[in-house]
DNA sequence: TTCGTTATGTATCAATCGCTCCACAATGAG
DNA sequence: CTCATTGTGGAGCGATTGATACATAACGAA
């Protein structure tokens, strides 16, 4: 009954995302978002309800593309594949964005004001979500012999999340390859997990990176 | 010749640096700074140029402290000490923090619009200047033999970066002592450097730990 | 003292902000 | 068809934004 809406809810987030992910909440204004995402006021509050309605919906919109990628490869490789295979995603994406958006989840996470600890503790808990993702990867690769037994998933998760942050950071201000690998490199090594593709392996010093 | 300044540069600084450490560029307005400061806005106009000059100003102060810091350790612990220590006093400082702030260069970094490449540029060498002091002092401890020789001070120091710039993300969402001291110890751990203090230095799972 | 210069305080400015109002269009139910 | 309901378009609301104008105050030089 009533009139149908006109707008593709999924392109409309798609660009708000994009504004919000590029610009932040604070920078971004409500003509802006009016103006790349075709749909006027009057519609945007009625379906969202107002600017920071539609930023949680824009932000949910890009965590559950996140959140497809995890699961992807939970179920199409090894665990510790899983893992090394999150982080090559993560720097492909990170130096091919001509943008530097860096990761809204991130973004969002700094941008979050004190004074709103109900929206911080929705990113406290999507960091966790993918601490877990961590956690439960490298247990199950230690279970079927994968990755080496003696450190613990719990504190593996806890740098492997470190790490990831500090790269999303880079990704924003100095998006070089050779540095987020780097890092990342130093980190799977000694955790006992397969090196990222192209990445020397060898625990020298290699000559062959290029920036 | 002429009036003199009736506000402690210093102290105009400081009060400046907290509000926008705490809410970022955008979300400050002009009236709470002047609130805070104490100073009117010809003051603030005549002295800073503008709300951005008076944002670049307050950074610069805050960076100050934090190269003194780091200056600090440099001339007062040896070189693998200084980079542990850097770690204790990071984390420190985020769980200590009721406000949760994180770190105000991580959050500028990460509010610094992609139009404004002059500023994320400033922010790129900041960190920079961070690494190198990784670098620098990874490299003394191995010339010293603090440190175990075989990885490049290079590679240690991108992920020391890495680590410490996922920290201060943490510290804005998450500020848990066990999540920071985990992340930090499995990193500090496999490249020779000393453990934090009250960190269990086994490689095993340890239960002495609380959040 | 008088004057030139610079700092401060107050009252705003124009622009933009997030948001709403209301007339109208498009549907399904009867 | 009529009518109730919901989406759309666009003008424009009050509030707030960053910034300024201008009168006054506080100094040093003469």
């Amino acid at each position: 009954m009533a009139r149908p809406r006109e707008f593709d809810e999924q392109a409309v987030l798609d660009a708000a995302s994009d504004i919000f992910w590029a610009k932040g909440f604070e920078a971004t204004s409500t003509r802006e978002l009016t103006a790349r995402t075709g749909l006027t006021p009057s519609s945007i509050y009625a379906a969202f309800g107002d600017k920071r309605g539609l930023f949680r919906c824009a932000l949910d919109h890009y965590l559950t593309r996140l959140r497809e990628k995890m699961a992807m490869l939970e179920t199409s490789v090894t665990p510790a594949q899983a893992i090394t295979g999150f982080f090559e995603h993560t720097i492909e994406r990170s130096v091919s964005d001509t943008q530097q958006r860096g990761c809204m989840l991130v973004n969002s996470a700094l941008e979050a004001s004190p004074a709103d600890p109900e929206f911080r503790d929705g990113v406290a808990v999507e960091l966790s979500r993918i601490e877990a993702f961590f956690r439960n990867q490298f247990a199950a690769g230690q279970e079927r012999g994968e990755i080496p037994a003696g450190l613990s998933p719990e504190t593996a998760a806890q740098q492997l999340l470190a790490v990831l942050l500090g790269i999303r950071v880079l990704a924003r201000v100095r998006p070089e390859r050779a540095l987020m690998t780097g890092a990342v490199q130093q980190t799977l090594q000694p955790l006992g997990l397969p090196p990222l593709k192209g990445a020397a392996s060898s625990t020298g010093k290699s000559h062959r990176d290029k920036s």
